[in-house]
DNA sequence: CAATATAAGTTTCTCCTGTAAACATGGAGG
DNA sequence: CCTCCATGTTTACAGGAGAAACTTATATTG
């Protein structure tokens, strides 16, 4: 049972410790300002051992964000089974649960769409990024074959959905969309509104 | 002719030459990584000069945030009033100067809504936040009296237009909206399907 | 108009960070 | 059993944030 082990000198799995120490770092200040070196010291081990596991700091941010959007897949996935046959209701599922996502997790999701988290200079990031998003696009594509959306370009019909849900998630987050109460009515009054636009 | 002298020991107006600087810097880079002392060598003073301006390296950044959300609603009410009659018309040409605002000054945008630039944090910064959203909170207004827009809730029409403008510039910046053109197509045609949703 | 208070700069100092290099350790394969 | 290598540790260094103490020009006041 190396679990009940003090210390051995070799940590075991470090790498999934030090993620699993910056998410929470990251869940309770909400932010990414926290230190390489308090990440290693929360997990117990030199300062320098990170640096075995990732390049740099950014290089740690960048998988922690790999991480949230896979997270956000699966949540946006999960949604969109359990939310009906409709492909209308499947949307508002799906973005419903992206917000949801967002404000569970103020920190890790404006971390996902930070400039720190630099998609152009992380293949793997990128790609879990354009898996997730690609969610969003299949569910365009079925709702367009089936005829409940309206036929124009794919582009378009992705942009508008893709920034409106996104915009909101952001809104969410920062407090602006909750000047009285944070209830889901605006929310999902703005998705109607969005639908009444997209729908044949 | 004070302007000819070498380094008078004052330096006559050191706050907005920081400012200047450091938003010369935020173009060049497109980010706010630059550190408050490069910013003070690059204004050809002391690295402690700026503290008796701001009082840490946030402050600036909030301050360069304020001035951002005055240039974006300046050029919101400029491309408004030159938009033509029709509230729609005017809509779109306020959407499009904030996406075209946020192309031109990537960095700048980010940063006014980013974390550093805590708007809960700073008074000035949030009233000037709240200033920009205004404009478009009255256009709002304005096309429900007139009867262009659908009478629901306007915190709902706020939210889904806001969302829609605010997302399609993030996504935009992220070049994400410009998979093989960086045309406005997408971008009207997304704003069009938003104003179908959001006209009666 | 001199004396001086004050705002605005500068120097110096401490603590901390990121990151490189050299060194240590212990488990896996010959 | 012995040696290699991935994974840790120690040590070292260049820079940054910000505080404190010191300096200088400008504005005020008797």
């Amino acid at each position: 049972m190396p679990e009940t082990k003090d210390r051995p000198y070799h940590h075991g799995d470090l790498r999934r410790a030090l993620i699993d120490t910056a998410l929470a770092m990251l869940a309770a200040d909400q932010n990414w300002a926290f230190t390489l070196r308090e990440v290693a010291r929360r997990t117990g081990v030199s300062h320098a051992a990170p640096y075995k596991h990732f390049r740099d700091r950014e290089s740690l941010l960048r998988e922690l964000a790999r991480i949230g959007f896979i997270r956000l897949g699966q949540a946006m996935t999960a949604a969109m089974s359990a939310g009906g046959a409709c492909v209308r209701e499947k949307f508002i599922a799906g973005a419903q649960a992206c917000i949801g996502f967002a404000l569970c997790n103020p920190g890790l999701y404006r971390l996902m769409f930070s400039a720190d988290a630099d998609k152009t200079a992380d293949r793997p990031l990128h790609d879990a990024a354009m898996e997730t998003f690609g969610i969003l696009l299949r569910l365009l594509q079925e709702g367009q074959i089936r005829g409940s959306f309206r036929p124009i370009a794919i582009n378009a019909l992705a942009a508008a959905s893709w920034a409106q849900v996104h915009g909101l998630a952001m809104l969410a987050i920062s407090g602006q969309l909750a000047e009285e109460k944070v209830g889901r009515e605006p929310v999902r009054a703005a998705l109607d509104v969005l639908l009444d636009g997209l729908c044949c």
